[in-house]
DNA sequence: CTGATTTAATTCACATGTTAAGTAATTAAA
DNA sequence: TTTAATTACTTAACATGTGAATTAAATCAG
């Protein structure tokens, strides 16, 4: 079969395992912090006292925006982020509460080595240029195709 | 920060995103035939007559047991999966149905440009060096780190 | 300024991801 | 052989993905 690649070979299914392997690094050590991998990448984008609105963050965590409503009401109960006021009343924005940084300066000490421990098992270059290919695909299907 | 990268640079990041773009390129034209991604990846993991199990459908399909339980009802209620009787009765053994077969064949038919049109664009010795590398990355993850 | 349009979020309905617990069949141990 | 342990799958509960419809606020056309 040349034109039909084997199943195992697909790009879709590489992308997909090779997704799963690198969060299995991370899932433990998130779900410990009673959090879920995607409510932790909210988190992560707000850090350091950014304000972001609904739009802007969903964008940046790749979350669609039904998942950020429920998302930002689960963190928002949990006094982690908190609204701030907007010019735009329709839109919604928000930022980490003291206790929102407290929990990721806490979790992103070992996300960090975990980070570390992936690039020094895989080795740095190669992920550099892994990531740049990745978004280099992106580009060129968000364009043509 | 030097050792903090930034948000979008990050692996996890760039392999949603990518993954994202590439599922883009076929999602319409399998919810056209009625089917999500995710079903659609056990309807061609059984095409050509295979007969495969839940545990080793679902590690083909990356898909969790769970999921793979109420798919496996969906697709059977649809007429597109049956029940294959099995030697260890605990195993639930499935293969398509002719009508399962026919809509892999014309699903697939579509399918075959898509990729050809993502290699097209990305070119081909860049994605199989990229399908290469990830499942390089995720060898390493799964072993050691 | 009023009505039509656009934009930002939310809500709804259903599919899937994820973990934990439960069930039935098989295998291993005593 | 009878019980204990394992295996394959299912169910349950909750979080998220996904597309469509809805609501409220801002903007635009006339």
């Amino acid at each position: 079969m040349a034109d039909a690649p084997r199943y195992d070979d697909s790009l879709t299914i590489a992308l997909l395992r090779a997704r799963e392997a690198v969060t299995a690094q991370f899932r433990d050590h998130v779900a410990a912090g009673g959090m879920t991998l995607t409510q932790w990448r909210v988190i992560r984008a707000l850090a350091g006292g950014t304000e972001l609105d609904t739009t802007n963050l969903a964008h940046r965590c790749v979350i669609l925006a039904p998942s950020l409503t429920r998302i930002i009401k689960t963190l928002e109960g949990r006094g982690l982020i908190e609204k701030v006021p907007a010019r735009d009343r329709r839109q919604r924005v928000v930022r980490l509460t003291a206790d929102g940084e407290a929990m990721f300066t806490e979790m992103w000490a070992v996300s960090k080595t975990r980070y570390a421990a992936i690039e020094a098992a895989f080795g740095r270059a190669e992920m550099l240029d892994l990531v740049e290919t990745l978004n280099r695909l992106r580009a060129v299907l968000e364009e043509d195709v």
